[in-house]
RNA sequence: GCGUAGGUGGUAGAGUGGUCAAAUACAACAGACUGUAAAUCUGUCGCCCAUUGGGCUUCACAGGUUCGAAUCCUGUCCUACGCA
């Protein structure tokens, strides 16, 4: 892998080319997510057409299913989805997490109302908290959701699944802590998360794949201006060939956490925000330095029937889109506003036809892709402060 | 015409004397969703006020029994099936 900056802009931000033995990705962009191996509801062709440059899938879902193996024996990654262009893997970290501490509460990882999560007690005082992850010191028991069978991932473990799976891109693995854990837990985790890397990247660099796979590093810290620098200076300091910025946020805390951290990781190397994608986050994280995104939102939200607007996002099921025959959005060259009105995809949104959710995925997909795609042609042009305040204020318009 | 079973909220369908404004499902209406336990989840869903809560009118229609009826009785109308 090959990192070049083409182009600074205001902030932290700059345009750049992370250039993949398959294919360049022109950043910023953003990384669609297809966790199982494949973009829910979307075929290649579909991802093409909307701009898609790069996917991501996960270690933990591919491992549990079909099995990381069974992906390197039936060709690897590219070849079972039938993508040529770049590709990543998460680690399974954000699974420690999400089928850990934010099982079966409703705590996401952006969190719009902090103060009123109220903190975990104790660690050992949760005993009969309902969760499918013990973590120890060397890594983390899953409980398949499947099968009930226990499954113990270690660093190693995850790269050498990632190995397997073969993306071009792979990352570290890491503890995504919940942001309602007290900061005692906060600092334990992110010990865990930094010697967790070292061995990710030890075990990478003595293997083969290392040659043709890039590993990035991944910094946490919580909410902790602290415990994020000192992240940033730890894996900062490992010879990863990218980095990613993990954790949960608060709605603010994103905007600090991201530029305390640029402004310390290495400038040549490329930084990935993880899991953030609604439009303002976007902004957000190119104006403070970082590359590349990825998020589940434009195609969860379009299965779900919601739709990104400039004007804001709207539910394509509601009562007033019944007998609107305009597209999604008037000038939009998606597939879906190129062919079919609201009323139609309303129809089969509410009918239940799984077209209904294809389509409002790709507009999601074009929406999202083609917003960081405008941010990258701002920074270029040299107006990317201009191009956030005008589309800030018209999408902020809408409730 | 006779017999039998039945008529419950937008629909299907529980309930068969009080805890019933009435289970449940679907539909409808709205909301949520940020490294995918998610083609998922939540809320509202007779009417009128209200913050908890309160008031009013409902279970084909009319009348009756009862302290009290969707539930029991009588009649009427309707529906399905069977026999003529």
């Amino acid at each position: 892998m090959r990192f070049e900056i083409e182009k600074k802009g205001p902030g932290l931000s700059r345009a750049g080319r992370i250039v993949t033995p398959h294919g360049a990705i022109e950043t910023p962009a953003f990384i669609v997510v297809g966790t199982k191996a494949a973009v829910r509801g979307l075929t290649v062709e579909m991802l093409r057409d909307a701009g898609v440059q790069s996917v991501l899938a996960n270690t933990y879902h591919l491992y549990m299913q079909p099995g990381d193996t069974k992906i390197r024996d039936m060709g690897g990654l590219h070849k079972v989805m039938n993508w040529e262009g770049p590709t990543w893997t998460d680690s399974g970290g954000f699974q420690v997490f999400s089928l850990g501490a934010g099982y079966g509460k409703n705590v996401g990882k952006v969190l719009k109302d902090l103060p009123n999560i109220p903190l975990l007690k104790e660690r050992d005082e949760e005993e009969v908290k309902p969760r499918l992850v013990e973590i120890d010191h060397d890594g983390a028991a899953f409980k398949s959701p499947l099968d009930g069978t226990v499954h113990f991932i270690t660093p190693e473990r995850s790269i050498e699944m990632q190995h397997n799976i073969g993306a071009d891109l792979i990352f570290a693995f890491d503890e995504c802590t919940s942001p309602s854990e007290p900061r005692a837990y906060q600092r334990e985790a992110l010990d865990r998360t930094h010697r967790w890397g070292k061995r990710s990247l030890d075990y990478h660099l003595s293997k083969d794949n290392s040659k043709r796979q890039a590993l990035f590093g991944i910094v946490q810290g919580g909410r902790y201006e602290d415990l994020r620098k000192e992240s940033a200076r730890a894996i900062g300091e490992m010879a990863f060939d990218g980095f990613g910025i993990g954790g949960s946020f608060d709605k603010e805390d994103l905007h600090t956490a991201v530029r305390w951290v640029n402004e310390i990781l290495p400038e040549g190397k490329p930084r990935h925000l993880l899991g953030i994608g609604e439009p303002e986050d976007l902004f957000l994280g190119v104006e403070q330095g970082c590359d590349t995104f990825d998020c589940v939102a434009p195609t969860r939200l379009g299965r779900h029937g919601t739709v990104y607007t400039k004007d804001g996002k709207m539910h394509i099921g509601n009562a007033k889109f019944q007998e609107d025959l305009r597209p999604i959005e008037e000038d939009c060259p998606c597939y879906a506003c190129k062919s079919y009105s609201r009323a139609y995809i309303s129809h089969l949104y509410k009918s239940r036809e799984m077209l209904g959710p294809m389509l409002c995925s790709i507009h999601n997909v074009h929406f999202i892709v083609g917003l960081v795609k405008k941010m990258r042609s701002s920074l270029l042009e040299g107006n990317f402060d201009e191009y956030k305040r005008s589309f800030l204020a018209r999408y902020k318009t809408q409730g």
